[in-house]
RNA sequence: GCGCCCGUAGCUCAGUGGAUUAGAGUACUUGGCUUCGAACCAAGGGGUCGCAGGUUCGAGUCCUGCCGGGCGUACCA
């Protein structure tokens, strides 16, 4: 592809002495292998008809381009279309997808979940956005650093604690030992629901909850593992990241490089927003990029006056307690002391976009390096269906491990008896196959869906065509040449593959891979439904290996997606 | 009010580096298993691409306005 890319832009650059960039398509495929709009683009500047000008480089390629374009055609208002010779597309096979990311350095932090909190549908979501992310940037070349943040600390632990400490009737540890293993995390998040309730509804409750955050962050500053209250608060913790470490144990993630709990960072975030906040004792660097609010103690970022599009947040609270901005700020320089990126990408729902710009664009101003580098993924939140949004606050969630057991109670139902590689498959296509930022409905039953555009389906295809490389009594590498219509067509679809994986690559949208597995998975089902592969004579060997091709190349795929390739179903 | 995002078939979504006839899945109707796995394949109906202007030879795609929805908009994350 890109020899042919490049091959038109030296014609257009012999014929019409311009320089300009020649985009290739993939036309429908009654059109030929690629398409060009070219002529259409050098139209104007050229004062002559598209099809004109069209017809010039068609002439120029018939006789230029033999070995590799068998023909060319104009068509509609000057579209340059054309089809590869056997040769070229077999040659295409061997293309595989640029190293484009070798020799940098990219963080990813993504799944992100917060300790004494439930684990909702939408971290099962992040996650695995996340995994794929991390996967196609790691098969692009790069060393990939895979991160999970988690707020530890913060007034969501401060309201469970409190909450916490009520149920037990006191800062007794002991109790905890009461409450059985497999509960354990209902139970928290069971605390987390009354804590907010107080929260919100009990002023006078209200002093009390703050001041039992502050203890948290006291603890920390403390290193205190030994108190009642402290032994409360680790105990928890560790039933939380237990927790999470079940979900990614089922969901079969990549394992994260590193955990970053909020407790880690907190102090260099406050330190840092100090040294920068005008006034501040601590303020070593005369800079004035925070200032304290006009009325009260907070220390905020004053992000209109950078840009228009940007607000004032608070860094600091006038308690002197640090919010979630002071932390962010904490972790990017963490992440840039501890890893000198190239590229640090975090993934988050969207409603935190407005947040992270303002965090950016104020560390952009004493530390621009790795604020430059920092790009900011947002998704979509997942919605039940109906449009009603979960909210962990409130209680109304389905968990990510409800999720897959309902699931699993789906598949069982459908008399198919799916193993949990094919379940794990249907969750994970069903959140891949969405656009990253779009809002995704999920409906529990379609997303467990085993047929259509879904993980099984594509599971299936391959696991027909590995039975029938089974049954081969051998296989021998061949030439692909001679091929039938149905051949070449399978053939030419496999060859889009490395075009696809870059796409999805540079753009960070692994939903491009979706479509194009599933093209390609129909595409065989189509060659499968009308041509024999075993016993199909002369035929037998450029067949097989056709099939064999193809089953790699699905089986690659899914891989970036996280997703398994069975032998059989 | 302001900022960002979204509006494509009944439903769920691709298509958004402008371009050849707007595509899938699902649902509905129907046909195909003595033939390498029917979790499959094939056929059919179903769309003023939110609305209105504009740019362009050409707009679902770019620009403007409007309508509808989501998120954010100072001490939550």
């Amino acid at each position: 592809m890109q020899e042919i890319q490049t091959a038109i832009t030296q014609l257009v650059q012999e014929l019409f002495s311009i320089q300009t960039d020649v985009e290739l398509t993939r036309p429908d495929e009654q059109f030929g292998d690629y398409s060009t709009n070219v002529a259409m683009k050098l139209s104007k500047q050229l004062g002559k008809n598209p099809r004109e000008i069209a017809e010039m480089l068609a002439e120029k390629i018939r006789t230029e381009s033999g070995a590799v374009v068998a023909d060319v055609s104009v068509a509609g208002p000057g579209f340059l279309n054309l089809t590869l010779t056997e040769a070229a597309l077999a040659a295409a096979l061997s293309v595989q997808p640029a190293k484009s990311l070798a020799g940098k350095k990219w963080l990813v932090e993504y799944s992100d979940p917060n300790p004494f909190k439930p684990l909702h549908a939408g971290h099962l979501y992040t996650t695995l956005v996340g995994d794929t992310i991390a996967r196609l940037v790691e098969h692009a070349g790069a060393e990939t650093i895979r991160l999970n943040y988690g707020g530890d600390v913060g007034r969501h632990v401060g309201i469970s604690m409190w909450a916490i400490v009520q149920f037990l009737g006191g800062e007794h540890p002991e109790k905890l030992a009461d409450i059985p293993e497999a509960e354990r995390p209902t139970w928290l998040g069971k605390r987390y629901v009354e804590g907010t309730a107080v929260f919100e509804e009990d002023e006078a409750a209200r002093p009390e909850i703050i001041a039992t955050n502050k203890r948290v962050y006291q603890l920390h500053a403390e290193n205190d593992h030994e108190s009642p209250f402290a032994q409360i608060y680790w105990t928890c913790r560790k039933w939380s990241y237990d927790y999470f470490a079940t979900l990614y144990e089922q969901l079969q993630v990549v394992p994260f490089t590193r955990m970053i709990p909020e407790s880690e960072i907190t102090e260099e975030g406050i330190r840092t927003v100090r040294e920068h906040t005008a006034g501040d004792p601590l303020n070593t660097t005369g800079s004035g990029v925070y200032v304290r609010s006009d009325d009260s103690d907070a220390v905020v970022f004053r992000g209109e006056q950078t840009d228009e599009s940007l607000h004032t947040r608070v860094f600091i609270n006038s308690e002197g307690i640090p919010t979630y901005e002071a932390k962010e700020v904490g972790l990017i320089l963490e992440k840039w002391r501890a890893y000198q990126f190239d590229t640090s990408v975090v993934i988050t729902a969207n409603e935190q976009e407005q947040y992270m710009r303002v965090v950016l664009a104020s560390i952009a101003k004493f530390a621009p390096e790795p604020a430059q580098r920092t790009r900011h993924l947002n998704h979509g939140i997942v919605k039940l269906q109906g449009g009603v949004k979960m909210s962990s606050r409130k209680g109304n969630v389905v968990t990510a491990l409800e999720i897959l057991s309902a699931a699993r109670e789906a598949g069982e139902a459908t008399g198919t008896n799916p193993s949990e590689e094919t379940i794990l498959a249907a969750v994970k296509y069903a959140f891949a196959r969405n656009r990253i930022g779009s809002d995704i409905a999920y409906d529990p039953k379609e997303s467990i869906a085993l047929e259509g555009n879904s993980g099984p389906y594509l599971q299936y295809a391959h696991a027909r065509a590995r039975s029938i490389l089974a049954k081969a009594s051998e296989q021998k590498e061949v030439g692909l040449s001679g091929l039938e219509a149905d051949e070449r067509s399978l053939l030419r679809k496999i060859t889009e593959y490395t075009e696809v994986i870059e796409r999805a690559t540079n753009e960070l949208m692994p939903h491009h891979i979706c479509t194009y597995l599933y093209e390609l998975a129909q595409k065989f089902n189509q060659f499968y439904e009308h041509n024999r592969v075993i016993g199909s004579g002369e035929r037998e060997a450029v067949r097989l290996q056709l099939v064999r091709t193809y089953a790699d190349t699905l089986k690659n795929g899914l891989g970036l997606l996280g997703i398994a390739a069975p032998e059989r179903m």
